[in-house]
DNA sequence: CAGGTC
DNA sequence: GCTGG
């Protein structure tokens, strides 16, 4: 950690010029249901109320009251350095400005897609849903990296929520670059493509605890690299939904369910429907669709899928998410 | 058995 | 078939 260690922000309160915000309806956005429900395993609740993660290469701290999203960034413990390596434009050229912090946030939490007209309609649509609406107000789907998303949900397979942080966590302790250091507790970026390319990386995933998932998450990295590369991956947000989908489940340790949270978290694939074991059985006991088999066939999951597209529309997989 | 995949 | 809650 630094020499000058940083501290944890908790509230605005403390050192208001640190902080920001954005008008935030909490019907438009539940900064705890969205954090804490499986879209991205890189969130922590670091006092009551505030929730720190990492952000396109940037550590955050968010929180909201009454109408307003408020969020602080903190920064590099070697921006000093960097900044007196650049002579010409000190201060400015490390950090980022307030326009470019408020776009990343919006566009993380695509905050310009109306949430409450979108209720107002799955509601309309679905008695079960209006029950459930109530509870949960402000569920949206994050529009995530799309290599972050990939990796971190090929993880998932046959796994559980505590097993799959802490996977992640070792991930990015392992194979990302060190962002910064807040109460000596280090923050790791995610690791980009390349890192994750290397000869040994399958084995230094195995000694994290991957199990048979190391040689998904390396060879899926080196597939990438050979094949449509970052930007290809990223290239595939303009993609119609059916071609990414494919894409994806050329990929060692991707099949159908990870592929559509990949589609739906991070490139823009409103209508995919991740369907898992979980909503696999509410859809036969709270929706009643008939279906004969006791485990979770292709033919089943289409079916399921192509059942709340049916009843929710377009932007089925948001009211999955709820 | 867990937010499946080979 | 990896691993752990």
């Amino acid at each position: 950690c630094s020499p000058t260690p940083m501290k944890l922000r908790d509230a605005p309160s403390a050192c208001p010029s640190l902080w920001r915000c954005l008008p935030c309806p909490l019907a438009e956005l539940r900064l705890d249901l969205v954090l804490s429900s499986g879209q991205s395993f890189r969130w922590w609740e670091s006092s009551p109320g505030a929730w720190t993660g990492v952000l396109g290469d940037r550590v955050w701290t968010l929180r909201q009251d009454g109408d307003r999203l408020w969020y602080t960034v903190y920064g590099e413990e070697d921006e000093h350095k960097k900044e007196e390596e650049r002579d010409g434009c000190p201060a400015r050229a490390a950090k980022l400005d307030v326009a470019e912090t408020d776009r990343i946030l919006r566009d993380y939490f695509q905050l310009d897609v109306g949430l409450s007209a979108l209720y107002r309609a799955w509601a309309a649509a679905d008695p079960l849903f209006r029950k459930v609406a109530n509870d949960f107000p402000g569920v949206r789907v994050l529009r995530q990296d799309p290599v972050e998303c990939l990796f971190s949900f090929i993880c998932t397979s046959n796994n559980h929520i505590s097993r799959i942080t802490a996977m992640i966590e070792r991930l990015c302790q392992a194979f990302g670059r060190r962002l910064c250091c807040l109460d000596s507790r280090p923050f790791h970026a995610f690791p980009p493509l390349s890192a994750l390319t290397g000869a040994d990386a399958e084995a230094r995933l195995r000694a994290l605890g991957f199990g048979y998932r190391a040689k998904f998450v390396s060879g899926s990295a080196r597939a990438i690299a050979e094949g449509l590369g970052t930007e290809g991956l990223c290239q595939l947000r303009t993609a119609p939904y059916a071609e990414a989908r494919r894409v994806l489940c050329a990929l060692p340790g991707v099949g159908a369910k990870v592929a559509d949270c990949v589609c739906l978290l991070s490139l823009d694939k409103a209508e995919a429907v991740p369907v898992d074991t979980h909503v696999w059985h509410i859809a036969r006991q709270r929706y009643g669709v008939a279906l004969g088999g006791k485990s979770l066939t292709p033919r089943a999951y289409q079916e399921i899928g192509d059942f709340f597209r049916g009843l929710w529309g377009p932007r089925a997989g948001w009211a999955q998410a709820v």
